[in-house]
DNA sequence: GATTAGCACTCATCGTCGTCGAGTGCTAAC
DNA sequence: GTTAGCACTCGACGACGATGAGTGCTAATC
């Protein structure tokens, strides 16, 4: 069967009523709300097409149809127009972006409230993922006799801290001559390109300090990389309580709980390596089954070239497509831009 | 009328009778199942009495009685008695504890999630307010042409850092120069205790980056504190959908519509300031009016003689206090010997 | 005087049943 | 190819009665 321009116009209808009304709709519906100039029959016949070609499907004889999975992929694909956010919201962006900030994480968190404003649904907003980043500064400071704190800031702006003991006898200044050599040694180096000639020198330089050493390079190699990386900001959570689908507490607990866990949240935004821009995930073409009746929109940000991470918003698949995409794309652009003014400079 | 013996014995099995079954309690159901002795009439008898002092109440006329908060006030204040956690809990908590961490936030985030675990509610741990600490350490650090991150290490190892513009032609060694000048100055220093004059000092010694200066310390007054110091984290949210009170969507989204609001979460931990060791609110004794319908066990935390925070359950008025209050309790104070031990050192 | 058996009464819950109406598919006419 | 007409389906809704848990009251009992 084929897809004519009046299959497309009904569908369209039916999509867009049923994201309205979270009701199935029939074929009067369409016939008197979006005047085809066709009578209903006529509507019901090509409904009846519709249906065998899985674009839409019925909960039950006697109701209206629904777009199927299929229907919204569709829809997105070929018939979606991109929608132009208001003035006023323009406006709202704007103003969130221009306050100062002065830290990354508060972007984030900011970006992620505005798209759950924007879009009534549920935002997530992933930390940039700089990749292998490199050593700017390294510093330990004493706190208490034995008792140390090691920072460390990364080239990209990342500041990471850990506590770390030391023997009784370790003065400032000890640390001071450790927080030196690292310094000139580790500079401008990524984890991976250490080699162990390097930590041989630094060893030779500060043989005395070699317990302390040992802590510092443990340390910085796997206790301060993963724990921050992957950390995503979650914003608007009980918007979608809102939907009439999450009506049934059951299906919100199935979501909450997934939710929670920030460790399984970034199999949810995972997108397809080779796609930039914007991705679209319907029901079931979702990882986690617990959102297959959830749809995720998600695009991703970059500084430059490199694409730092995504941020994406999961809604009922009875989702306003048109929209979100606008609102993700739009921020995403933002953040984009944002990002690059702050770690550039001139911020 | 008097509260004897009897009346305290039905009492207790009606409330828990209802923190079982959620089921408003009969007199027969009472006789059958909390050998007192005595006939269902008796208890009917009995009940009338309770009802009329305030202690229970009826939903409506034939169904059976449920605590009211005085009733749930009475029992937490004269007749609960503590529980005592099952051996493989305590190895839980133990284990939970022994694993090391070297960061704070990782301690109260595990701290938050055993509690959690423990009593099937909803956790909340206040991040530690220390008061008014010390800089231990201030150091800036050059990142691009225009830009350096701020850092600043008070003596309670919290490290706070910020992003900060600076004018083209400032090198490192620059940097470096202002760095140790604060270093030597601020070292020790409380924020309030810094006096004018001070600054002028500090002004005097590197009178050439004024600019810098001002936003440097501008950072440090206003930037920095308030930000991280009142976060609070939030653990089992979803726990409580389970909870039949919560089968009605409505309350779930005005719960979950407060916790989402960081800036509120204070509110509802607040303690009387007075008051050491454990509160608990019940329903209508809540601050804010989302969860007075709720109830929320808290205990304070503390290192040496000082409160640094407030640990807290917040779950259905229809909560097993006894429980709550052992975990709540034995949580606090495994929190406190765990930072102790971090933050003075053998850590 | 306290306790209890007996009884009438209340009221939420649950399943049944019929009505209503939205929506369909099919057929025949246009 | 389109449409009017019609029989049919089926979920939603409200009425209704049965059920049963639970009460308060009264009078008998200990």
């Amino acid at each position: 069967m084929k897809m004519d321009e009046r299959k497309q116009q009904i569908l369209l209808a039916i999509i867009k009523d049923y994201v309205n009304t979270a009701e199935p709709v029939g074929s009067r519906t369409i016939s008197r709300k979006y005047k085809l100039g066709v009578s209903p029959a006529t509507i019901r016949n090509e409904m009846s097409d519709l249906e065998e070609m899985g674009y839409i499907e019925q909960p039950h004889t006697s109701a209206g149809r629904i777009p199927s999975n299929l229907g919204y992929r569709y829809y997105v694909d070929c018939l979606m127009q991109r929608e132009q956010l208001s003035e006023e919201e323009e406006g709202t962006i704007r103003r969130g972006y221009q306050n100062k900030v002065r830290e990354v994480g508060e972007i984030l968190n900011r970006t992620g409230r505005m798209v759950a404003q924007l879009t009534h649904y549920t935002a997530l907003v992933q930390m940039p993922n700089f990749g292998r980043s490199a050593y700017r500064h390294v510093q330990i400071v004493l706190m208490a006799p034995t008792q140390a704190i090691l920072i460390v800031v990364m080239d990209t702006g990342a500041v990471h801290h850990q506590m770390m003991t030391v023997s009784e006898n370790i003065t400032q200044q000890d640390l001071d001559q450790i927080s030196s050599v690292l310094n000139a040694k580790l500079q401008g180096k990524t984890m991976d390109s250490i080699r162990l000639n390097l930590i041989k020198e630094i060893y030779f330089e500060l043989s005395k300090h070699r317990s302390i050493l040992d802590l510092a390079i443990e340390l910085m190699q796997d206790g301060i990389t993963p724990v921050k990386e992957d950390k995503i900001y979650l914003e608007g959570v009980f918007n979608i309580l809102n939907q009439p689908e999450f009506h049934n507490v059951e299906r919100v607990k199935v979501l909450l709980s997934l939710l929670e866990q920030e460790n399984l949240l970034k199999d949810i935004l995972d997108y397809p390596k080779d796609s930039q821009g914007i991705t679209i995930k319907i029901g079931k073409e979702n990882n986690r089954q617990e959102i297959q009746d959830c749809s995720m929109v998600t695009a991703t940000y970059q500084v430059g070239d490199k694409i730092l991470g995504t941020i994406g918003v999961l809604g009922p698949t009875r989702m306003d497509y048109a929209r979100v995409v606008t609102v993700v794309d739009c921020m995403s652009r933002n953040l984009s831009k944002t990002l690059d003014r702050i770690l550039k400079g001139q911020g």
